[in-house]
DNA sequence: TAGATTGTTAATCGATTAACAATC
DNA sequence: TAGATTGTTAATCGATTAACAATC
């Protein structure tokens, strides 16, 4: 392994902001821009530059001191510290229309994730098309993440379902869940087990919004990016 | 107003976790449970019982020294606290499958939000029917923000379009954010964002997997909560 | 070179947890 | 009552930030 000599375990705080240095530097490759610094990435993503640079030395990325970060070297960089290049076998479990759209996510591929496999307990959903997939049976799933080493299951059914299905998953060996219903999830420590909890996250916006200044004082708004880059 | 007095601004993390009192509440609720300690209540969720008692000293329930919090109290002051018995007025901006899926999520109802619109940039979308409503132009989208009094905007575009989206939203007086899109979303900090970033989430349970132990040695696992209701 | 920016240490800040008096 | 559990203070822990020497 080339990866450099880092210690043990990086806070989840720290890798979802490498997911959105990921992003934005995608976005600057896009653009045809070739350095970035802490700086710059600290004021588009609300950072400061100290964070950010502590935040790359987990990566193996060579900032160099005049200029910044390379963009080609940091998204390379990134992309294979998050293993987009390796790459994982995902399953979705539940075929209603949060469990299809993911299913027919475009960016779930282009990051590396491919979905082999739609689940779901309803006879009537069962034998379906979802994209290139055909909806299959639960009895079906052990032996499929087995078979096909899957990695990651996608949890996309009501909440009274949510858990017994997680631990169906769990004895069948996954080894890392999405969980996309309204609960808690337990599972056991060597199997992850992160939020896309979407109508909670709705909660948050809910309670923001209502300890947030009232409605309408936006008139001195500086736009963001793309505004912005058109009076640049 | 009856809130209790309490200081200006609670932590993100908090809220998040008040999210998870509440839902897992509800289920003690649906299974007749009156009480719940604060242990308990940390136990299921993976917390320590001082965490939960410091989150909920935030909300007004009164726990009650030798027993707990009251199941029915709990669920109803978290409720409110959030604000799911005011309720909030949101649009969808992208008719994709994910725009579709939200807009027809049932739980995003029965939490207080009512989907009063889907609006996407693509005539050839315009005209379809999402459940019970029309997909809409954008042209139409700061009008509707205006006249339906909408609190919140969830966006469903492509990376590309995410931002000058969201500025849309903004001049045009939404008060709040949910990005479901690849990029970080830029506001003024009166409109709060949401990140459902669910590519970025998949991300970070691959790193999480890649970190974790390796597949397999799950034979000691204890079931979660449906698992072990049955040998209780 | 001079100026700018990294990498990293030390200081600060905030959040979590332990502990315990109050109390039903 | 005795025992259990809250609410809260003080201590701990970890994450963020400021600062600066190294350096291209």
């Amino acid at each position: 392994m080339t990866t450099s000599g880092k210690d043990n375990s990086i806070p989840g705080a720290v890798v979802s902001r490498l997911t959105k240095y990921l992003t934005h530097a995608q976005v600057l490759r896009g653009e045809g821009v070739q350095w970035v610094s802490s700086s710059e990435l600290g004021e588009e993503l609300g950072l400061t530059s100290a964070t950010v640079r502590k935040d790359l030395a987990h990566v193996s990325v060579g900032g160099i001191t005049n200029r910044g970060y390379e963009v080609t070297v940091l998204c390379d960089a990134l992309l294979s510290f998050l293993g987009v290049d390796v790459g994982w076998n995902a399953i979705v479990v539940g075929a209603g229309n949060l469990g299809k759209a993911l299913a027919l996510h475009g960016e779930l591929f282009r990051h590396g994730f491919a979905i082999c496999g739609v689940f779901d307990s309803d006879g009537r959903k069962v034998g379906m098309r979802v994209g290139g997939l055909t909806v299959r049976p639960m009895s079906e799933l052990a032996a499929t993440i087995h078979d096909e080493r899957v990695d990651i299951g996608v949890i996309a059914v009501p909440a009274a379902a949510a858990q017994s299905v997680a631990d169906l998953l769990i004895i069948s060996g996954i080894r890392g869940l999405l969980n996309l219903s309204l609960i808690h999830i337990v599972a056991p420590s060597n199997v992850p087990v992160v939020d896309g909890r979407l109508v909670a996250r709705m909660l948050e916006l809910g309670h923001a919004v209502r300890t947030s200044a009232a409605r309408g004082d936006t008139s001195d708004y500086r736009l963001g990016r793309v505004g912005r880059s058109e009076d640049a």
